[in-house]
DNA sequence: AAATGTTAATTGTCTTACATATTGCGGGGC
DNA sequence: GCCCCGCAATATGTAAGACAATTAACATTT
């Protein structure tokens, strides 16, 4: 490992660069333990105050996890599926809210990617996908609920569906484009008869998924599609923008 | 923003989520300074290194940028849609390398996202993004390119097939999808009979959109992911586990 | 042998201090 | 009057040392 440091830049920064490669060169091993502070602090030749800094950048993409005692340390962390989709819903719903990206323009990417997942899950879903959509359509029946717990049910509904394409990898791109649509769709008021609609065109996909009929699968992702642009566009007139208008 | 924090957890830890929040809320605008490390220090009731471990978290996620000296500090960055790409393709690179996902199973990810940008991409791409392309091919059928040339050069031809969508929310995820397969197509070897298949079927694809043909698109991409999934098919044997298995 | 106290190692935090970078202001020279 | 130089103010970057908290292993005692 490197040990020399460029005294122009930030020391900080440098040793996590440093580290993380060598994480991700496979130098440092899942669940391997980094050398104590003390002792990076040595070796970089900096105080622990800096190199702690450095450890903190690590620990904020989850790339490593810190123990304390006798046999503490810092550890290498295996990146989860888990943690990988948490951090990048984290990172698209900032990119959305601070772009001031258009419903519009969400919402065609997110049907896009979920149109993707589609003759996939035609073939793979598995009789849990198929109970945890239905799960989702039965609640988003229930009277009384509010605006807010339905999109909540509909994010839940549109993951179980990408998740029943049966790719870890998919799914780890889809959590982000879906969940980040959350706070956007929850700007969108329902109508009794909106949320029937939408229920109705669930229930059609969920039917297309058990039977396996792609075609029919597409025609209600589609519908869907257009039932929820139509919704959002009424949103757009009095949407404050939230931070400053993009450059872009 | 709330100053009370739990003694049980890491101080650092929780002022970075305080902030983060400010940030995502929109209470903290983009290009909003930030109160002085001193500052943040007694409104925390805590010291400044403890301050600057969770100002550099938040550094680590490119949420905020610091500046030195008299009207620095630490400023809310607008998050780029380069810099969550480039986040997000080095998350996408650790989640493939540290799981050891198949060969199969992202390509097959990568391929179906594609797949989702071909029928905007046929009514959107516009001649730089067709151009982009030609030249990504011109580039391929160069001689004495090596592997990891042409490999670069068929995720630029890609990038741009994906931008040709002119969706920035998809460029965004897509890129994370495509880059991240790299380091995976890296360790194909290709023939000269396989480059040229490849060149090939990327000029199908040139042509499709040109004329903005989506059948014929679908189909050439259909042909490039059977294709690539066959001489990847070959390196699974040989190839060694980077890190340790997924428990999963 | 089991329970208990002790010790060592390590991270988490505080305090203080100095170094460095950048801006703005003011004074002196032309 | 204008320009340039230098100094002060303010902020981050780094250093050094100390103490607290936590944890596991070891030694000790019952």
């Amino acid at each position: 490992m490197k040990t020399e440091l460029d005294s122009a830049r930030d020391y900080s920064q440098q040793i996590a660069q440093t580290i993380r490669d060598a994480i991700i060169s496979g130098d440092l091993p899942v669940d391997g333990r980094l050398p104590s502070e003390g002792d990076l602090a040595m070796r970089f030749n900096v105080s622990r105050p800096t190199v702690r800094e450095a450890l903190k950048r690590l620990a904020a993409q989850n790339l490593i996890r810190t123990q304390r005692g006798a046999t503490g340390g810092a550890f290498v962390n295996r990146l989860s599926f888990e943690q990988a989709q948490e951090h990048m819903v984290t990172t698209a719903t900032l990119l959305l809210s601070m772009n001031a990206v258009d419903f519009e323009t969400a919402a065609e990417a997110r049907f896009a990617l979920e149109r993707a997942c589609l003759p996939l899950a035609c073939t793979r879903r598995t009789p849990s996908h198929l109970a945890s959509m239905r799960a989702e359509i039965a609640r988003q029946s229930t009277d009384g609920l509010t605006d807010e717990d339905f999109c909540a049910s509909d994010v839940a509904f549109h993951r179980a569906l990408v998740d029943a394409a049966g790719n870890p990898v998919m799914s780890w791109h889809m959590a982000g484009a879906v969940e980040a649509m959350q706070p956007l769709m929850n700007m969108i008021t329902f109508t009794t008869r909106s949320r029937g609609q939408i229920i109705d065109l669930h229930e059609s996909l969920a039917v297309a998924l058990t039977i396996g009929d792609l075609a029919a699968a597409n025609r209600a992702l589609d519908a869907l599609s257009a039932y929820t642009l139509e919704l959002g566009g009424e949103i757009r007139a009095r949407r404050g923008v939230v931070h400053q208008p993009a450059p872009l």
